[in-house]
DNA sequence: GTCAAACTACGATGGTTCTCGTACTATGGA
DNA sequence: TCCATAGTACGAGAACCATCGTAGTTTGAC
């Protein structure tokens, strides 16, 4: 088969009156992980750890990935011996609106001045 | 005179290309640092640092504008013994359109909510 | 000149975080 | 069964951070 049923082992997650706005802004405030949330943020489905090549060590990405998902900013499953990431964006729009997307306008246009 | 004149002793701020984005979330994802903030964009004017009520010493206070302050998200000016604290608004809403009206909503509605 | 008010500087402390390496587990395929 | 792949757990080190207390500076008022 071509997509591994989801795995019996599943990750906690924090329900959405326990996401704070303090949580997010911190996990979305270290490079590495805004990065990844960028990322997350221009496919539509999900992505796996390993399709991200980030510059540091597996156990460092294994790291963030982590605080993303207990911060409440992404979802994890495994599938097969993949662990797939998504965007809570639903959850934190309705949580939070206008916020991820004033975000991701923020890093984008960091990105694209002439300031990098 | 109701309104001493701005001091010569000037403070080191950030140029608007300086600023950066994860600097800005750090800053706003510590609780005391957030409260300044919401409390900086209810008043018109300027606010001394003695006109907050914070739960921590002046010297933790201290630590907290500055923070604020290098990170661009507030700009300080002294006036005879008091250091005036405004929003930077006007540079942050060029440089991230929507980032601070979107993060104000959101902490207010976190505010808001039963959790709290 | 003296004094009080507002804020700073400095050092300490305890906690958190980012990073790594090594050893380990779970899954699916040969 | 054996192996490769994907990711974890754990411990350690270095850096950072929030907090405090004490001592100091700057300013304006008396």
């Amino acid at each position: 088969m071509s997509s591994p049923a989801v795995s019996s082992r599943d990750l906690p997650h924090p329900a959405c009156d326990e996401i704070r706005l303090e949580g997010v802004l911190h996990a979305l405030s270290d490079p590495m992980r805004l990065r990844i949330v960028r990322e997350l943020a221009g496919v539509t489905g999900e992505l796996s750890c390993s399709d991200f090549d980030l510059p540091v060590t597996k156990s460092t990405t294994t790291h963030h990935f982590r605080v993303l998902r207990e911060s409440g900013v992404i979802r994890q499953v495994y599938r097969g011996t993949a662990k797939m990431n998504g965007l809570r964006r639903d959850e934190l729009d309705e949580l939070f609106p206008g916020l991820m997307a004033a975000l991701l306008d923020a890093a984008a246009r960091q990105e694209a001045s002439p300031g990098d």
